[in-house]
DNA sequence: TGTATTTTAGTTGTCGACAAAAATTCCGCG
DNA sequence: CGCGGAATTTTTGTCGACAACTAAAATACA
């Protein structure tokens, strides 16, 4: 394959400190990949990164390790490790997760929230509807992630939380797809739809919390197959 | 042709396939941990691992990351790694994640069943009953926990999997903790509601599934809860 | 004797190198 | 010109070694 010249450069300094070199190496590859700038299907070539990262093979193995645990990359036995791509023939299994994810974390909320939860939902949703009067797409994306993140976060379940926040980065590599020059109205929908949430929560409304979630994830589901069908008709081959 | 490599017992030869060197790692240390021969806090050490198992400290260290990121172990920086201990203080998160996917995973198994999927939950259950009839509590911790697995892969969603794979873990863990050398009737109800929760897998029954998957976790979590107040009185300084 | 500081031992994080496996190229033969 | 197999190249999995860092032991000092 063709090398691409527009490589992110991160050169950092040999100075770095002991014990984030493997720590460096995954959060640069994480948000590569979340924002597609590594695709679906790329080879990641351990020393080729080892080159452009200034160290050694070795904590950019482990932070391969870490993210094939995740499932960002699926790495093959003896072979290169890619970077896993999105399985669209089992997106309902996804949209089942992420509607059942989207209830639970927010009733929690509403049941366990504390004030400082409530200022980092404040800050994140100020953040989230300034993207969208900017049409920053990708702030969007991922100001919407962090939202319903901070939601999850005070809700108080770790394994809820996790679940959760795997399905927001794999939601965020699904819009990001679609995002890529193509903006709507649906966003002002969901700045109402947050500030509903965010009313509902701090009244500790755990039914309207319920069915707030379940909508905003029909939404969000809707939106996605939409941008998928329409995308549908260019696969048609001639 | 391919070598063939012997019983994988613990001193294994050199001879070893290639790729396998930290699967195998992963693979003891996890057995390990959820047996608990690797009690909550143990420090890991890797120099000593790699003398028992015959190789270098990289695949154990990789195996090492791999545990951490599921949260079976904890890495301190510069310090050593220690098999993670319960948090009794949030156990309650535990139990709503635990009871939410037993209802929801048994929900899924009745929608999405397939027949070779209840040959292997008949199987586990199989399994289950003679290590109840046996008395062999070890025996039966473990075969909960694949009888339960079996329904959620039935149930045909990896999100939901993963996580209730890992919360089963957990509670192994939890159960070997009070289990050690104490046995009671109790598990008899768990062989009759696993009973009825495959005659309702295969009728279909959503409903039904539902009830019993949220009974049989309230049972659940009624006897761990129970054993922990009962060990609880031995804490009392005087 | 108790406390602060230095020394020492031990463990982890990183490195460069090497061997095995796969991918690729090269070459002989039909 | 195409194809099968051997040789080469590339990439991964593993190894031993070393530096950085932490914890404990030893020493100095009030």
């Amino acid at each position: 394959m063709a090398k691409r010249s527009d490589t992110p450069a991160e050169e950092t300094q040999p100075e770095r400190k002991r014990g984030s070199g493997a720590q460096h190496v995954y959060e640069v590859l994480r948000r590569d990949i979340l924002n597609l700038t590594l695709p679906p299907g790329s080879l990641i070539d351990e020393v080729q990164l080892s080159e452009r990262l200034n160290m050694s093979r070795t904590p950019i193995r482990e932070a391969l390790v870490r993210l094939a645990s995740e499932g960002l990359v699926s790495t093959l036995p003896n072979r290169s490790t890619v970077v896993s791509n999105i399985d669209f023939l089992n997106l309902h299994t996804f949209f089942d997760a992420l509607t059942l994810m989207y209830r639970v974390t927010t009733r929690l909320a509403a049941e366990n929230h504390t004030e400082a939860d409530m200022a980092k939902i404040r800050a994140c949703q100020a953040a989230f509807s300034h993207a969208v009067d900017t049409q920053d797409a990708q702030e969007m994306i991922s100001t919407n992630r962090d939202f319903h993140a901070a939601i999850a976060e005070a809700g108080r379940n770790p394994y809820f939380t996790g679940l959760f926040c795997r399905l927001l980065d794999e939601g965020r590599r699904l819009l990001r797809l679609y995002y890529l020059s193509f903006d709507d109205r649906l966003p002002h929908r969901y700045v109402v739809e947050h500030d509903e949430m965010i009313a509902a929560i701090e009244a500790r409304d755990v039914a309207l919390c319920d069915r707030l979630g379940r909508t905003h994830a029909d939404q969000i589901v809707a939106q996605i197959q939409q941008m998928i069908a329409r995308d549908r008709r260019h696969d048609i081959p001639l």
